[in-house]
DNA sequence: GATAACATACCAACTGGTCGGTATGTGTAT
DNA sequence: ATACACATACCGACCAGTTGGTATGTTATC
């Protein structure tokens, strides 16, 4: 998608700010000094800060989503070894970045406006379980090949990544160290291990 | 803890309020409007809102600590019984409930402060440490009793259950269902078993 | 020359916080 | 007993600053 130089800046703004402070705490004006714009480029972008934070979710799973399709992980030909790679991957994401810049602007988002905001939460709602699809895919194949008769379903299990990944984040940022973060992951990793592990002494 | 009356509706206005809204979306206003009180009233028993979220915390730590230490889970001779039955009761403790009922002021508040408020960082920071600690307790024993040799620390597995609760609540907010809380924390429990090489099948 | 992309000036509503005040104690010296 | 001193609990009008949002431009691009 192309976009307007300032209607990029002021995402790149929101993608930054937002997830250090929060959507409460984000300011329209704040939004703007960040990007080097005035408020008339962003109410002509934007017909509303809401309207900004879903757009700023979308952007989101845009660059997330890249990133994702074109990690290495997939290159494994076992669905398990993807897996485990793409749980190693999201761990070697924390790794000489400050939290705000680890964290998902999703979870952040949503934490917030679940309540106040439906259109915000729908836009977050869309992007986790976005991505969740595409690792339940792969924990389908997986399952398919290691586990087939498991009783654990590859949705819920690719859910389950995901929430570990987002706990992680609050203890991270309440400990004010993503090492927390990095030992849910490993805790997860042994998980899926164990899963697939004790399947086949079945 | 003695409390006047207007400090304690103030209190419990915080823990309803935040969890549903946030932290930075709660006016002092909003407080004293469902708290039934003034303003004169909130600032002669807080010095901030900074200092009513800090307060807040503790009064969180009070009210769900005795929660936790009246629980029947304590009743198990097994420590690693102990420990399952807590999962369950994580997990119980979602039944019937509306989702800002049911989630942590602590994880709520500190997504939003971790950067822009030490003070509540750091409460929130102490309040989800220490329950870690008493569940690090219970995995301590368990781990003595049936898995000795384990590569794992009690206190990183205790953290790790932490953040699949916490985890669990983002998830159910994006989707305004606390099933997704209730699946992770299911997630949970047969981590732990598989780790124990528990595997009893339900 | 129309339309999109920005800028500037401004506003009403609301924000956290202050301040002078009152009502009700509670301890103490007379 | 009573009067005085002092503290705590609470009230509500008020303040300066900030908020999201708008109205009215000007400039660049097709």
């Amino acid at each position: 998608m192309q976009m307007t130089p300032a209607k990029t800046k002021l995402l790149n703004a929101a993608l930054k700010i937002v997830r250090a402070n929060g959507y409460e705490a984000t300011s329209v004006d704040e939004l703007c000094r960040d990007a080097g714009v005035t408020k008339g480029a962003f109410f002509h972008h934007f017909k509303s800060k809401e309207d900004l934070a879903v757009a700023a979710a979308g952007y989101w799973n845009e660059v997330t989503g890249k990133l994702f399709a074109t990690a290495s992980y997939h290159d494994y030909e076992d669905p398990l070894d993807q897996l485990i790679a793409y749980i190693d991957f999201r761990a070697m994401l924390l790794d000489g970045c400050s939290i705000p810049e680890a964290t998902c602007l999703l979870g952040t988002m949503v934490q917030e406006t679940y309540e106040s905001n439906p259109a915000i939460r729908a836009a977050c709602f869309g992007g986790i379980t976005g991505h969740a699809e595409t690792i339940a895919g792969i924990i389908r194949a997986a399952k398919a090949r290691h586990a087939p008769k498991a009783t654990w379903s590859a949705e819920s299990l690719a859910l389950h990544t995901q929430a570990v990944i987002q706990g992680g984040f609050i203890l991270a940022k309440a400990k004010d160290d993503l090492a927390l973060a990095r030992d849910s992951i490993l805790h997860l990793r042994r998980y899926v291990e164990l899963l697939f592990h004790h399947a086949k002494e079945d």
